[in-house]
DNA sequence: CGCGGTCGACTGGTCATACCAGTTGACCAT
DNA sequence: ATGGTCAACTGGTATGACCAGTCGACCGCG
């Protein structure tokens, strides 16, 4: 029997949940006023200390922004908050997943890969040619099985960041796992033939050993292609909604759902 | 007379820097234990809020990990801190700016802006059209001040990413103009050529309108490469110290200085 | 009328002191 | 060797007070 782990949450960590979703769902356009602390205890019927750590975390992520004796009022997260809004952008209201987000860090991951395999292979170690062989290893004996050639091939792509020595690659690589992680399950099964492709694992291995950027960066520009393509082909699928309807400048009803 | 605004900080801000700082310097290594908050409020001579704020704020950045009953602990931030640490990451101990980060957010602009100018072409509505020749026509009459050009070509890129469509892209551009706009002084001149292309400028604006995705791409593609290149100049004509003892794993001692 | 000063009613920032809640390890009985 | 108990930690929450800024209404002077 598997059981997990109980998951358990601080009042600070529930204000900031709450108060982070009214914002980023649009609930509270910026500029608007946040009620003051005190308020918000009455309204939360929790401590003021509780309302602060929340308020706190907030204004870092880029949501809100606190003034010492003003108010505290809503910022543009769109221009404010960093990458690691991702992984609270993925689901809307309902709970589903937002398909413009999806495709935004399957994006990425495609304009980023690529790169990330060039400069590995410039500058990588040889400690990190072992261990990328070694996954490859991995990969061929766990042939067919989804899900452990994903977790491998997560695992093959953190070797490539990390060899590639870059560090915002890196930090940006971390945001997009933790949005990447929750569509894990969707995407095992769409991005099924990139993962069977094994020869393209090992020929970008083999490029970061012989350290031959450019073949490293077209093998993976190839490989992402294939997931890439198949993303966007259900993607369009599931764009059943009226898309004509298409306007000018901002429409926050722009979203579409998923399973 | 120019006054600059008196820069206010609170004490749990304080608090944070401080920690972040001793994190990220290294001089607290992953899997340290911090001391408790009741032993930090003493040595910080400062309210057990106020420290609490601050570990909160670190907890949420991925720099420590709290746990209720147990200690907190130092996380290794290069795998779980988001690119928001940048900026913090560009000054090392000695004030001066880190190299090797200056490189990776150089890399990073490289790798996504031909792909931002090829969704924007894509995707864009009219009005960022409009707003594209404008600048591009402001730039024309900043012919030659390389600060003004500079402060054009940020709102130039800032459209393109807005105009993508792409809330993974809108995210990581704000971490990156926020490490980018510590960099400007010394970048201005070293992009000179690159800032001084106003046609190339001009053909990403006229791309876009036509949506045409492929030729947005390579000229924004040729475009950066120019600033890329020389960048990596400067940076390679300032690496004087020890280079070829480079060795394999972790060197956490390989950081070079700039003025 | 306009300018500056005063003052009061907000706002967020700091503090001290309790007590609740979870973790750990030593100890002990079974 | 297993499980129970307990004390001494740890972080989490609560309360009430006060400090420190901001804003706007108001007043009085030039």
């Amino acid at each position: 029997m598997s059981l997990k782990p109980i998951e358990r949450k601080s009042l600070s960590d529930a204000v900031f949940d709450q108060l982070s979703d009214a914002i980023v769902s649009g609930r509270m356009a910026p500029g608007t006023a946040l009620p003051s602390e005190r308020t918000l205890c009455e309204m939360l019927q929790v401590n003021r200390g509780a309302v602060r750590e929340a308020l706190k975390r907030l204004s870092q992520a880029g949501l809100i922004n606190i003034q010492h004796g003003g108010g505290t009022t809503v910022l543009d997260f769109k221009r404010t908050a960093s990458l690691d809004l991702l992984s609270q952008l993925l689901y809307n209201d309902e709970g589903t997943i937002d398909l413009k987000v999806a495709r935004s860090v399957m994006e990425m991951r495609a304009a980023l890969g690529p790169d990330v395999a060039r400069l590995c292979a410039r500058r990588a170690t040889p400690a990190i040619h072992a261990r990328l062989l070694a996954l490859v290893e991995a990969m061929d004996s766990a042939k067919g099985d989804l899900p452990t050639l994903q977790e491998l091939a997560i695992q093959f792509w953190d070797l490539l960041v990390r060899g590639a020595d870059n560090i915002a690659y890196e930090l940006a690589f971390n945001s997009l796992r933790g949005t990447y992680d929750d569509l894990r399950e969707v995407l095992v099964e769409v991005l099924g033939e990139e993962l069977r492709d094994l020869s393209s694992y090992r020929a970008i291995a083999d490029a970061v050993r012989r350290g031959d950027d450019l073949s490293a960066t077209h093998v993976a520009r190839a490989l992402m292609e294939k997931g890439t393509q198949a993303i966007f082909q259900v993607l369009a699928a599931l764009e059943t909604a009226d898309d004509p309807a298409a306007d000018g400048e901002d429409d926050p009803t722009r979203d579409e759902e998923m399973a």
